[in-house]
RNA sequence: GCCGCCAUCGUCUAGCCCGGUCAGGACGCCAGGUUCUCAUCCUGGUAACAGGGGUUCGAAUCCCCUUGGCGGUACCA
C-alpha cells in the first residue's frame, strides 16, 4: 500500500500573501487533492525582527478567499515549539554532528570579503570547529553569545537528490556552508525548524519556490544526520515581473488582497495562477478550469522549468470571462462592496437606488467589466443631470435641425410606450422603427448622448431601460434645450 | 567572484523523454464582420525554436560549447 501523501505551506508572517506564495499553495494543495492526500498549513515565524502583528490572520484569509483550504485543525506555530528544536539541536550536538560558533558577526563579514577577493567560495571557515569542549562550557557560562551550526559531513561528494520538477540536481558538498541552525537568540533557522516539522508532519513531498533549490542539500544531510527519510522535493519556477526580475511590489500589485480589492474573482485568480507555470500537456487546449476540476487532473510532471511573467491583461481577460458567466444575483452579492466604494467615491447616496436599480445596472454593465471595481460605470445611471452640449450631440456633420429632429423623434416615441411595456426588447425594436435604417447614426448617437452624457457606453435601449422612462424622458428634454 | 537552475511567438504555453507535420493553442496587437459609439461576440492575420558546433539521410527534439536570464551565497524566510 502507498504511502499516503502530505504537502505543507509555511508561508512567514511578514505581510500579505504574495501572489507567488499563493500559487506555491495552489500547486501544493492540489498535488495532495489529486492523489487524495492531506495539505497542511504552518507558520514560519522564526524571524522575530521581521514578525507583522495580523499577518497570519491576513494569510489565512487569502487563502480561504481563494478556495484553499488546510487539512490540519491546529496550525503549527514554530515559536510555540522552540523546545522541540532545541532538543534536536543537542542531539546532533552531542553526536558531534553539530558545533558551537562564537565567531562575531564582524569577523564573519571580514572572512567573507577575503573569500570573494580570493575568488574562493564563500564559506564558514570553521574556525569554531576546534575549540576544546572545555573552552566551549567556558565561554558559554561566561555568558558570551553563540549559536549552532550543522557540521556538513566530509566523506561525501555530492549531494545528489531526484527533484520532482527538474530531475537530477547534484550539488558538491565543499560548496555547502555550515549553516547555523540556531541563533543566539534561542530560536531556530528555517533549515533547521523546516526540516523538523516536516519531519514530524510526515511530509512526503516538499513543494516550494525555486529560492530554496540551493540549500535543498543542507536539508538532505540534515534529514541523514538524525537518520530521517528524506521527503521528495519539487521546486517551482518564479513569478517574474515584466522585466523578467522576480515578481515585486515596485512593478505593481504583488498581493492577493490587492487583486481581490480590485474586483477579481477567486475563481479567475487561481485559473489564471494555475496555469502560471503548469499545463495539462499532451496538446490539450483547455483555458478554463474550475478548482474542482485541477484538484483532479493537476500533476507535477507537467510544471513548467522556466520562470513565468505574471501578465495582467491575461488575468484581466480572464476575470472578465468569469464576471460575464456569473448569475446576476451571485454578481450582484459579489458588487456590494464596490458599490459602497462607487458611492463614497461620488458622493451619491445610495439609500437612492434599490436592488432591482443595481441590478439592472449589472445586467447592463457584466459584458463590460473587467473588474468589479468598474462597477458604476462613468456614472451615467447615478447622475441627476447629466452635462451635454450641441457638439457633444452632434453626430459628424449632421445639422442642428436634424439632431433636432432625432431627439423629438424619440422624445415622443419614449412618452407612447407605457410605463409597463418599458423593457429592453421594445425600446429596441421602437428606436430601430422610427429610424432611418440608411442613417441610423444620425439618430441613434445624438439620443445616446442625451441620455448619458458619455462618448462611450452602454445602447440607448439599454440606458433609458434602466433609469425608466421619467428620466429618460427628462433627459431627451434637456438636451432640446441646447438648441433652444 | 563562487555554486546551482533555466532558455519555443511581446506574454502564458503545446511539441522535447520515444529525432521526420507549413512548429499548434490562448492572451495581446492588427484587420474585417455584428453594433449609433465603446465594450462584448464572430472571422482572419501578425509573430518564436538565443547563437555556434557536432551526431544523423533528417535536429525545436540527442550531445558539447558560448551567450543570456534568474536564484543562492544572512544569527531572512
Amino acid at each position: 500500500m502507498l504511502k499516503m501523501i502530505i504537502t505543507r505551506f509555511a508561508p512567514s508572517p511578514t505581510g500579505y500573501l504574495h501572489i507567488g506564495g499563493l500559487r506555491t499553495a495552489l500547486y501544493s494543495y492540489l498535488f495532495a487533492k489529486r492523489y487524495e492526500g492531506k495539505f497542511l498549513l504552518r507558520i514560519e515565524d522564526t524571524d522575530r525582527s521581521r514578525f507583522v502583528a495580523g499577518a497570519e490572520e491576513k494569510l489565512q484569509q487569502s487563502l480561504r478567499w481563494a478556495g484553499i483550504e488546510w487539512d490540519n485543525k491546529e496550525i503549527v506555530r514554530q515559536s510555540d515549539r522552540l523546545d522541540i528544536y532545541r532538543e534536536y539541536v543537542e542531539k546532533l550536538l552531542q553526536e558531534k554532528k553539530a558545533y558551537h560558533c562564537f565567531c562575531s558577526s564582524d569577523r564573519l563579514s571580514e572572512m567573507r570579503k577575503y573569500q570573494e577577493k580570493n575568488k574562493q567560495l564563500v564559506k564558514y571557515d570553521r574556525t569554531c570547529l576546534s575549540l576544546s569542549a572545555e573552552e566551549i562550557t567556558e565561554r558559554i557560562e561566561k555568558g558570551e553569545k553563540s549559536v549552532v551550526r550543522f557540521r556538513i559531513p566530509d566523506d561525501q561528494e555530492n549531494v545528489t537528490f531526484s527533484d520532482q520538477i527538474r530531475g537530477k540536481v547534484s550539488i558538491h558538498t565543499y560548496a555547502v556552508d555550515d549553516q547555523i541552525i540556531l541563533k543566539s537568540d534561542g530560536f531556530p533557522t528555517y533549515h533547521l525548524a523546516n526540516v523538523v516539522d516536516d519531519h514530524i508532519s510526515d511530509v512526503t513531498h516538499v513543494i516550494r519556490g525555486e529560492e530554496w533549490l540551493s540549500s535543498t542539500p543542507k536539508h538532505i544531510l540534515l534529514y541523514k544526520a538524525f537518520g530521517w527519510e528524506v521527503p521528495l522535493f519539487a521546486h517551482l519556477p518564479l513569478l517574474l515581473n515584466a522585466d523578467r526580475s522576480k515578481l515585486s511590489k515596485r512593478q505593481g500589485d504583488v498581493s492577493v488582497e490587492d487583486y481581490r480589492e480590485r474586483g477579481y474573482l477567486p475563481e479567475a485568480l487561481i485559473n489564471y495562477v494555475a496555469l502560471l507555470g503548469w499545463n495539462m500537456g499532451k496538446g490539450n487546449t483547455q483555458e478554463f478550469f474550475t478548482l474542482k476540476e485541477l484538484e483532479k487532473i493537476f500533476d507535477i510532471q507537467h510544471v513548467h522549468k522556466a520562470g513565468a511573467v505574471f501578465d495582467i491583461k491575461r488575468l484581466q481577460w480572464m476575470n472578465a470571462h468569469y464576471i460575464k458567466n456569473l448569475d446576476i444575483d451571485i454578481l450582484f452579492e459579489k458588487t456590494q462592496e464596490f458599490w459602497k466604494q462607487f458611492f463614497e467615491k461620488n458622493h451619491i447616496d445610495q439609500e437612492k437606488f434599490d436592488e432591482d436599480f443595481l441590478k439592472k445596472v449589472l445586467s447592463v454593465e457584466q459584458e463590460r467589466l473587467l473588474e468589479l471595481s468598474e462597477v458604476g460605470e462613468k456614472n451615467i445611471f447615478f447622475f441627476q443631470e447629466i452635462a451635454v452640449s450641441k457638439e457633444m450631440l452632434r453626430w459628424k456633420q449632421m445639422e442642428d435641425r436634424d439632431v433636432m429632429s432625432s431627439l423629438e423623434k424619440a422624445k415622443s416615441l419614449f412618452e407612447s410606450i407605457e410605463e409597463k411595456e418599458w423593457n429592453q426588447e421594445i425600446l429596441s425594436t421602437e428606436l430601430l422603427s422610427v429610424c432611418d435604417t440608411e442613417k441610423k447614426g444620425e439618430f441613434f448617437w445624438p439620443v445616446r448622448i442625451a441620455l448619458t452624457g458619455a462618448q462611450q457606453s452602454p445602447p440607448p435601449h439599454q440606458v433609458a431601460w434602466v433609469i425608466g422612462k421619467e428620466k429618460s424622458i427628462q433627459r431627451i428634454a434637456n438636451a432640446i434645450d441646447c438648441f433652444k
